[in-house]
DNA sequence: GCGATCAGCT
DNA sequence: CACAGCTGATCGC
């Protein structure tokens, strides 16, 4: 965003202002216990779990929004050194505990940073989301959406995230006597652990710091580091392998499920591709799918768009897609082809870099 | 010795 | 290809 004066989610260099999304490592990048450049906005979540991410942090640095209510910010022009007023609103992108949008109003224009975000059609919390953020926006128009553009392609598409930990709860109970063993990363995923535990009345093994984040997240009595008292585990991702699931099964009956972000079809002679009789996979998302992704450009119609991903070989321009959706604002035809233009090949654009 | 960056892997 | 992110090696100070 503006250089100089506002930075999202970008640590390595000089700004006015400091907006942290959320807290995976991949938004961290440049940020560390030793931070000094300034004043860093989070949301109340994130801050909760600051010290543990980043201990010895200086925490007068660290202003917590509430969800859903403007905080007003004075900024110094670049160019005449004016003062200018900008408001900022967090608003819930329920990608991850404590992760948000940001909604920057004033002398900017009206600025939507989507931050990773998902936003599924059936979820209470996302609704509430939308909600907050048509209300805070108040009728102004988007000037410009940086937009999580991860899965912005159609041929992304998975369903919703209860309905994949129903696809999980469904495979434990087919295996009433193995050993369960789920990968989950550092934050992330919680809302499907706690429907495993109320599904089968049990607690969910957990190692000792992430017993540490639930119980910062307010989530208690559901979650142990106790082996022997429940046959359903959360191991670290990195640790869930084919050569791990084999050596536990030697020892108890044991199953392997992974929740991946990952939609599409494995190869052969990919690691993730080896079928294996120990692992379950399931399309387990915190990103919005293409037609979420639309959902949302729909809603918002900005006037400019710009995605948030860096470059991939399946990264394609929202612009492709959504152009049609942007600017007029009065249009009330529904185009209801976002991907009408969509090339039967998968035509790569490189982004620029993430901004 | 420390942090930052990268290669490798899952 | 690569959701997110760990470990370990190496580089620069």
């Amino acid at each position: 965003m503006e250089r100089g004066l506002i930075a999202v989610d970008r640590w390595n260099e000089e700004s006015q202002a400091y907006f942290l999304t959320h807290l995976h490592a991949d938004h961290t990048r440049g940020l560390s216990s030793d931070w000094s450049r300034g004043v860093l906005f989070c949301s109340p979540i994130s801050a909760a779990l600051f010290p543990s991410r980043f201990p010895g942090f200086d925490l007068s640095l660290l202003q917590v929004l509430e969800i859903g209510r403007p905080r007003s910010l004075k900024l110094a022009s670049r160019s005449d050194g004016q003062d200018l007023s900008v408001r900022v609103t967090a608003i819930d992108s329920c990608h991850c505990p404590g992760s948000v949008m940001f909604l920057f109003q004033g002398d900017l224009g009206c600025v939507l940073y989507s931050g990773d975000f998902r936003w599924e059609p059936t979820n209470e919390q996302a609704w509430r989301a939308k909600k907050t953020l048509l209300r805070v926006l108040g009728g102004d128009a988007v000037d410009l959406l940086h937009l999580d553009n991860t899965f912005c392609n159609p041929a992304f598409d998975f369903p919703p995230r209860d309905v994949a930990a129903r696809q999980v709860i469904d495979i434990v109970n087919r295996h009433p006597d193995h050993e369960i063993v789920i990968g989950v990363d550092t934050l992330g995923k919680e809302d499907l652990l706690v429907q495993i535990s109320q599904a089968f009345n049990t607690k969910v093994w957990v190692w000792p710091e992430r017993l540490e984040t639930m119980h910062l997240l307010g989530l208690n009595g559901m979650f142990t580091t106790q082996t022997a008292q429940t046959r359903i585990r959360a191991i670290p991702r990195y640790s869930f392998s084919a050569a791990t699931l084999v050596a536990l099964d030697s020892l108890h009956p044991t199953l392997g499920v992974m929740p991946s972000g990952l939609p599409w079809s494995p190869r052969p002679h990919d690691y993730y591709a080896a079928p294996h009789r120990l692992i379950h996979t399931v399309h387990f998302s915190a990103h919005s799918c293409f037609r979420e992704i639309a959902d949302f450009v729909r809603l918002l119609r900005p006037a400019k768009l710009a995605g948030t991903v860096p470059s991939s070989s399946c990264y394609l321009n929202p612009w492709h897609f959504f152009s049609h959706l942007c600017q007029p604002h009065s249009e009330s035809t529904s185009p209801k082809h976002p991907s009408k233009k969509r090339k039967s090949t998968v035509r790569p654009r490189i982004s620029e870099s993430r901004d």
